[in-house]
DNA sequence: TATAATTTGTTATGTTATAACATTATTAAA
DNA sequence: TTTAATAATGTTATAACATAACAAATTATA
C-alpha cells in the first residue's frame, strides 16, 4: 500500500495542517513525559509552515525575537529544538537540502521516503513497505545491518511537470 | 541481480583499486574529450584513497602543496575538481556525510545506493534494478517525475556487526 | 601567432552546525 | 517549601562545508 502526503500538491487550508500536526505533537510529548516548550513549539510550527523543507537559519530568522524575553533566539537554541523534535520523531531532516520538514505519518517511523521537487521544493513524504523490503533484503544479502534509511528522490512534482 | 563493492569489507590490495579506477577515469576522459588535469587526478586519487567517503577539506589538507607550483591548493580548486568528477560520473557524493567516494560501477550510472557503516564509515556501493523499479513505480503513482535518487542506508557493516 | 575557451589562483564570504560554559527554569526529593 | 538534581536556554566563539567574484595562467583552435 502506498500512502503519501497528497495535500502537498493541492490547494488546501494549510493552517489546518499545522493545527493537526501540533495537536499530534502535543499528544506525543504528553505521552512520553517530555516538554514541548515555547521554543520547541515555535520551531515545530516554522518547520510546518509549508510543505517545503525549511532551513535552520530560516527558522532563526523567522523566529527573530523570543516572545517571552524579547531576546533573539540564536542558532544553538534552534538546533537544540530541531534535535529534540527529531529525537521524538516529530520532524524529518532532508539531507540533500540541509533542511527540515514535518512528519506526515507520525505512526510510520521508519520506512518513509521523500519526493522532492527541484523546481518548487515542495516535498511529499511517502510510505510504502515495498521499498523498505527491497532495501532490507538487499542489505541482508551483503551482511549489512540496516538501522536508518535516507531515501530522497529528486525530480519534478506533478504541478511543475505540467509546466515543463 | 545484486552487485556490490565487496572489496570494501575485505583485506585487499587497495593500490590496485586506485590503479584500476584511475585507468577507467582516464579512459572516460579521453572518450569524452575532457581533461583529467593534475589537480583533478590528485583529487580523484584522494577520493579513492580508501573505501570510506572523504570530505572536501580532508582533500584540501592531504593535497597540501601543489606538486607543480609549490602553492597550496585551496578549497575552491578542490570543489571544482569534485564538481568535474561528479559531472563525469567518476565519483559520488554521500549526502549524509558531506563526503565523496569513488564510483564502483562506472557503467551503472543511476540506480545505485550505499551501505554506510556508522562505526567504521566504510561505504559499499550497491547496484540492483529492484530498488530502482520500486522507486520509479511508487513515484509514478503520485505523478512525480524521478530525475535523481539519493539512497543511503546507515547501519553496521558485516565486520562491525560481529563486534557488537 | 592571435583569439577564444578552459582551468586555476586568490580573496573573501556565505551557509550549516556544534563546542563549551554560564544561567535560568522546572521537577523531584528531603 | 527550601534544597538538590535535572533539564532547558543563553551566550560566545568557532568548526565544517561550500561558493561568489574576479584575476591570471594555461590549453585548444582558428
Amino acid at each position: 500500500m502506498l500512502a503519501y502526503s497528497r495535500l502537498a500538491y493541492k490547494d488546501h487550508d494549510h493552517d489546518q495542517c499545522i493545527v493537526t500536526a501540533l495537536k499530534r505533537a502535543e499528544a506525543v510529548c504528553v505521552k512520553k513525559h517530555v516538554r514541548l516548550t515555547a521554543i520547541r513549539e515555535h520551531v515545530f510550527k516554522e518547520v510546518w509552515s509549508s510543505h517545503q523543507p525549511v532551513g535552520a537559519y530560516d527558522i532563526v530568522d523567522s523566529l527573530a525575537l523570543n516572545v517571552n524575553t524579547g531576546k533573539r533566539i540564536k542558532a544553538p537554541s534552534v538546533y537544540r529544538a530541531l534535535e529534540f523534535l527529531m529525537k521524538h520523531h516529530l520532524i524529518h531532516r532532508i539531507s540533500t537540502l540541509n533542511a527540515y520538514i514535518g512528519r506526515s505519518f507520525p505512526e510510520k517511523i521508519y520506512n518513509n521516503f521523500f519526493l522532492i521537487c527541484r523546481n518548487c521544493r515542495v516535498t511529499a513524504e511517502c510510505s510504502t513497505d515495498q521499498i523498505n523490503n527491497v532495501i532490507e533484503h538487499t542489505a541482508e544479502r551483503t551482511g549489512f545491518l540496516v538501522e536508518q534509511q535516507v531515501v530522497e528522490i529528486i525530480g519534478l512534482c506533478p504541478e511543475c511537470k505540467k509546466e515543463e
